[in-house]
DNA sequence: TTGGAATGTCAACAAAGCTGACGTATTATG
DNA sequence: CATAATACGTCAGCTTTGTTGACATTCCAA
């Protein structure tokens, strides 16, 4: 494939420059909309958004995590966490329980109905994982990990290691 | 790092283990909110969104496409592309011509002055994109690329691959 | 006991997606 | 040439998901 520079730049050279880069974007913005092609699919049938999956999603993560942990996980406004909040418990997906130490705070965790959803959306987009990690590697998974770390805001990527090697 | 697993388990056996793919899948989005957060900042000074800077960029990639060029790479309807497409012309950043060949179509350019606003929004976005690369090195790059193109919708990669390419 | 923290909720608004309908040029086709 | 199809723009209305700002409640802690 030519990429319009001379062959003896080797990809040591080329690797940073701007054309290298903007092609990384746009792999990260067309991939992006793969990522939450299925998911997105199964929401829209059961009139839920990408909201409603990344709460059950953080939510089956950190069992009881209370509220303001989980707005910092998402980084939203605690009124645009409220209402996707309130219809998942509306509809009984998640129960939130008084704490026990701290009466103030809300301990979140997915019922039984939850985990079911949370199920079917983590199966749907951990098959076009396993998919694309299958078709590039294991050498590749571990570059893809590493990229997106360096790419997060430090705050972010502390919430991202909190969460990180917790087996099932 | 303890990941919860025997040691003696490799990295080759454990790399489709449902916990590995979870990873990848909150790597992809705090990676995410990192890689728009730049541009957003940017945006939101300009009282500009998103959807602005995807028109922005992809119109610089493909200058001279016509709308509905543009709107199969965005993926988005004319309707809410016509929105941003419009102040955009309006406040002199884009330019659309009537076509040569076919007078019903409208050939888009960016404007001096969208140029400047692109290349601003580039740089912001291809400066974190670079500090990533760095700390990564180019085996990382080779294998995010690749992890990415494989989580593409086919179609979504035509167009991926259509403006791979090309040099400045 | 009182200040501040955690939570919930009301209202209003904006960005950006969607559907459906319609109009106008222009081109392609029978 | 008449008609169909295409490309584009636009109007109206709706949804999701984000934002501010204000305010009430509950309750821990100094």
């Amino acid at each position: 494939m030519n990429d319009g520079l001379p062959p003896q730049m080797g990809q040591s050279l080329l690797f940073l420059t701007d054309e290298q880069l903007r092609k990384g974007i746009e792999a990260m913005f067309f991939a992006y909309r793969g990522f939450t092609a299925d998911p997105d699919r199964i929401l829209a049938q059961k009139s839920y958004g990408r909201a409603h999956h990344r709460a059950i999603h953080f939510i089956h993560r950190n069992p009881g995590t209370t509220v303001n942990n989980l707005l910092s996980i998402l980084g939203v406004t605690k009124q645009s966490l409220n209402r996707v909040l309130r219809t998942l418990i509306e509809d009984g997906l998640v129960a939130s329980a008084v704490g026990q130490r701290d009466r103030r705070e809300r301990h979140l965790h997915l019922t039984e109905a939850g985990a079911v959803l949370e199920r079917e959306l983590s199966d749907a987009q951990r098959d076009r994982m396993r998919v694309a990690y299958r078709a590039a590697g294991p050498d590749a998974v571990a570059g893809f990990r590493q990229v997106l770390e360096a790419m997060m805001d430090d705050e972010t990527r502390h919430h991202y290691e909190a969460m990180k090697d917790r087996p099932e």
